[in-house]
DNA sequence: TGACTTTGTGCCGCTAATGAACAAAACAGT
DNA sequence: ACTGTTTTGTTCATTAGCGGCACAAAGTCA
């Protein structure tokens, strides 16, 4: 058995990356707010973010941010400018990059057109192009790279599953593949030299996003269900961490059997969540057919908020109440949150979706979970800058690594 | 904005609960294999072992235990006699209570019947007594008493939802009941003052016990299902921790759909997993009847192992499999433990379960989860003990209380 | 018997966080 | 305007947990 490698002092400031988080998410705007929710005195919140404005990551405005009597509180914000990480986003439509920095706000977003060769290497090389001028262009400093994938992405290895949109085969090294080519990408003298890099799925993305600086703010158990172009995505956050089960592939709720006579499935099986509340699921609902010229969500949306269309809508959304009404069975989750088509399906008739939710759940008290929708613009981006922040979340010294 | 109540060594040393946690299990035979396990140095292992000693929850076998090369390491134990709780459980054939020490072992166990009266009051002051009788009898110092209840229960308040078994009104606040029946009890001289209480549902803390004690050992993320007289019941333990969600009512896995075009359910489904993979369904695929005068759980366990009802059995276990397949997808466990009548439907067609749930798995990698039987036996004592235990187990200086 | 390997322990130092006292900056009432 | 009152921020000494190190102890192996 060797000795331990750790030292005490490589535990850290364990306070410093909770201080961190409570910025971050805007639930600590001062010092004071900072001593109740660590729930320490006042001395250690003090020193906590006197270290955290030593290391670049906030700034103590010293303009007094008034409010009742006694002496007014300065107002903690994340540093501007300060230090920044890289997001992308691969969709079906293309790819989109952006500058974030902390407070899950996205300083520059390009957005480019999906290129004629989709090939992993290809791809992903784009990608960290399109990082890599960002990372140029800015002056701040580049402290990770993290990108959000339409497809399932296995842990701890990384790989990608079965893409519905590009032609990659399942078990594509997606994690390995994409930093190879931003460890190859020029990212200018800002970038920290061997720019950590990450990869998740999109709607686990998007749920962290949604937790910590949209509709899922202090939920404690926040399930999201997302509809893109084709299939839906679940996620599921638990205190403050995605739950992503033992390999990465929690919450594939696709194939949950909302309609047992429902439509075929390429799964095999009939009336598939997927099969019954996607685009295709609501187009063929009001017997229209998309126009192929233009983006299919988009054009889906329209349809779910068209008065014509509401009998159709209301056909799907109650299938989705059965697919949510299974799935709260399962997580007992205190918050949903809609997003992609979904969001739309919610705003149509909320008040239906809720009552199919309550009424299919087992016990009265868990079918009463808000259904909430989406906030954050960008989910995906906001996301994937959350995944690269995280290890500086947990422990902001690394800010100080390379 | 009061001053925080907790002084520094309120914090108490941190590494006192995962040491006792390690021990407790049996992943921590030495204070080498401690070392190793909590990633600190001998020095520190070595210290908090003579704390958890001096608290009289260990002891250190003074014997070496040999082996390789090097001095042999002491072997760490359970104390004996050390302190114990008290654990209870209700089921539909009456009440058990025992004894506990730590190291997951019943010391004493007693199964009374079921009283005529099924009352809140009166059941949970028979098992009150019960245990106060087993607290009375003892010489160990007695430190909490938990209980197992078949019914869902909230959290956090702790009332209990439709009982299958008794005729307790949904809301029935166990918690509270079951509190003041054992502050009215004779605990003896050597029980804690103010003994804590608690209760939770019988699958979860199966769940608890399987995870700590049996087959889900080092588990990272453990689904158990489990089919008991009627009725179907799932818990999940994350990374040592039970998932109850948000009010306690997760994993109520019985009404997920596992055959669009079967049996009807109280539920107004039909093919619902209660429905499909219960003692009924098992006696209704086989065409018999169960004799009314015995046991329904015994009599359905001895059909799953009868080979003239194979039929019967590869019929309930498919849709077994299917159940388990959608909790797949949903939890992505790393292993399932089967107990009650699933237990015997895996012992019957071990592999063409395996085969259902691989089918039904979207991702391969996930249907290849291992299924395995339960181990412990009174796993629902067994993990109200784990309950009673859990704060000693967060913070084993609480032993020094009242 | 002696070299080697692994385990256990005493001592020192480092560090995070407390607690108390004090200073600062606002409001409220006279 | 002056003077409490309330809340916030900071300084400083203290404390407790844990790492590192050196050394002792107790076996195996050659």
């Amino acid at each position: 058995m060797s000795t331990p490698r750790r030292t005490a002092p490589d535990r850290g400031r364990t306070l410093l990356g909770p201080a961190l988080r409570l910025i971050h998410t805007g639930q600590a705007p001062t010092r004071s707010a900072l001593t109740g929710a660590l729930d320490v005195t006042r001395a250690t919140a003090g020193a906590v973010t006197g270290e955290l404005e030593a290391l670049g990551l906030i700034s103590v405005d010293s303009r007094p941010a008034g409010g009742g009597r006694g002496r007014p509180s300065h107002r903690l914000a994340v540093a501007d400018p300060g230090p920044a990480v890289l997001a992308a986003q691969l969709h079906a439509d293309g790819v989109s990059a952006a500058l974030a920095g902390l407070g899950g706000r996205l300083l520059e977003t390009v957005h480019l057109p999906l290129p004629a060769d989709t090939a992993p290497e290809r791809l992903l090389g784009a990608v960290a192009a399109a990082g890599a001028e960002l990372a140029r262009g800015s002056r701040r400093r580049v402290l990770g790279f993290a990108l959000a994938l339409p497809n399932p992405v296995t842990e701890p290895d990384g790989t990608a599953l079965a893409a519905l949109h590009f032609d990659w085969p399942s078990g594509t090294p997606v994690a390995d593949l994409f930093a190879a080519q931003v460890a190859g990408a020029d990212l200018g003298p800002r970038a920290r030299t061997a720019l950590p890099t990450a990869v998740a799925n999109d709607a686990n993305l998007a749920a962290l996003a949604e937790h910590r600086h949209g509709a899922g703010r202090d939920a404690r158990h926040l399930l999201l269900v997302t509809s893109g172009h084709r299939g839906v995505g679940g996620a599921l956050v638990v205190d403050g961490r995605l739950h992503t089960g033992s390999s990465g592939l929690a919450l594939e709720v696709g194939h949950l059997t909302v309609d047992p006579l429902g439509r075929p499935c390429p799964c095999g099986n009939r009336g598939c969540l997927n099969a019954e509340t996607d685009t295709d699921a609501l187009f063929a609902a009001a017997k229209r057919r998309p126009d192929p010229g233009r983006p299919l969500l988009a054009q889906a949306r329209e349809l779910a908020r068209d008065p014509e269309a509401a009998d159709a809508v209301e056909h799907v959304v109650d299938r989705l109440g059965l697919g949510l009404a299974g799935l709260v069975n399962i997580l007992n989750p205190d918050r949903i949150v809609l997003s992609g088509l979904h969001l739309d399906l919610l705003a149509a008739a909320p008040d239906r979706l809720a009552a199919v939710v309550a009424e299919r759940c087992l016990w009265g008290r868990s079918g009463r979970v808000p259904i909430v929708p989406a906030q954050v613009a960008h989910a995906g981006l906001v996301g994937a800058a959350e995944l690269a922040w995280e290890p500086y979340l947990d422990d902001p010294q690394a800010v100080l690594a390379s």
